[in-house]
DNA sequence: CCCGGAAATTTTGTCGACAAATAGAATACA
DNA sequence: TGTATTCTATTTGTCGACAAAATTTCCGGG
């Protein structure tokens, strides 16, 4: 255990203590670094941000709201496991969201946005670049929020959010275990994105949203296939 | 102040204290007993339900989660605002979850979905016929909850609940100030879409779905441009 | 009479402690 | 040796209390 985050919350504003915990948490989460399934012990969160248990609590509160853990009465929450059997339902949201998103954003979206967009565009390329994988998951889903709130919707933007942080686990596994050099394609589909919500072509957007769903849809599949195998193997 | 809770308070099972007091403030917001921008005081919560404060917290962080409720730092949290502004954004988004629902459970139910949705719906007409407003809003959202979960997509089922939460008060305020007469359409129309689910019809479904949403989209226009004539004369 | 600042009150955020509930260890028994 | 049971220990759910922040009240000056 690192003593960084004890250290740096001697001195905080007050009603910050359960925010910097959500904020952490679901961040290590996302990426992994707790495992799903894994138990979450409160005291020695307490102990590791040096506070009590009461923001801590509430923390996690918050994060059982939004599923990203399980919490069983009287019992040790564990972070929530990936479905993978449910996973037809994800794509198909996800999907869905993509399209939505792109057709709104056009409809809706303010010369602020467009210039949002592309240098959150830019920052994903910079990653791709790099090879930052990391970089490149936390940008990419950036890169799509920013066109959702363009689109001017908060309920879809709100699940659309949810999705990519859910998917940020899978592409986590994604970029773990391949090569970490497909994604350029996805560099210049979302040019094309950009270039058609600019222009206001809502059915374009919309194209381009389930085209770029697609892409992701099937590189997944290939990646689960491939467990599979692994799986067997064992 | 009723002290009715505080009694049945004194025996209960660990742990479900938080859950108590999240389902009852959840029905009042969503009822309307509590109005939208009113105080919500904790201490007073407390002394009513007879526990301390933590439980109660808990449930008010849940609400806040569910947008129910918004918290102010170091001030009194407050019931959401019906936000008569962006409507046409929630428009939007209720219209695509009774597509999706629809088709999705032509496609996904199972016969005990049917036997379910049917139920609800007889409820339903019962509570048209007896002109019971509340209970006309509470079954009616169970009846197309019931739809969305045939169709097997916890993501839709989800945003779609919430859609439904807010709608039940709006509606609330529609059914107090029409005369209690109109939903006889729905009933019709609800017969149509269990037809369409179980003939596995997804394209009627889905159509059937916009058909619904629609009707009761230009409903609810009708009562805005009414409260805002009333607005205007006051 | 109105306005600005200080004191008092209210309300939230956090803490440490205790009790209920569960999990695990130890023991008795077949 | 395996199984049921009691005992121990860990972990959660709840409580009452305190301190920080904000709202309200009060008071003096203009």
């Amino acid at each position: 255990m690192t003593d960084r985050d004890a250290n740096e919350a001697t001195e905080r504003r007050r009603g910050s203590g359960a925010k910097i915990v959500y904020d952490v948490l679901r961040d290590e989460i996302l990426d992994l670094v707790l495992p799903p399934g894994g138990p979450i012990d409160e005291v020695e969160l307490a102990e590791r941000f040096g506070m009590s248990r009461t923001p801590i609590r509430e923390a996690l509160v918050r994060l059982a709201g939004e599923g990203l853990i399980e919490t069983l009465p009287n019992r040790s929450a564990i972070v929530s496991n990936i479905d993978f059997l449910n996973m037809h339902a994800y794509f198909d949201a996800l999907t869905l969201m993509y399209r939505v998103t792109g057709r709104l954003a056009a409809e809706h979206h303010k010369p602020a946005d467009i210039a949002r967009i592309a240098a959150l565009q830019a920052e994903f390329e910079r990653a791709v670049e790099a090879q930052d994988a990391l970089a490149m998951i936390a940008t990419n889903a950036a890169f799509h929020l920013a066109i959702a709130e363009a689109g001017r919707n908060p309920y879809f933007t709100a699940l659309f959010k949810r999705l990519l942080d859910e998917g940020r686990r899978i592409l986590r596994l994604y970029y773990q275990s391949y090569d970490d050099r497909l994604p350029h394609r996805f560099v210049v589909e979302h040019e094309e994105m950009i270039a058609a919500i600019a222009a206001r072509d809502l059915v374009l957007s919309e194209q381009l949203g389930k085209v770029h769903a697609d892409q992701i849809v099937e590189q997944v599949r290939k990646l689960l296939v491939r467990e599979e195998r692994l799986d067997l193997m064992l």
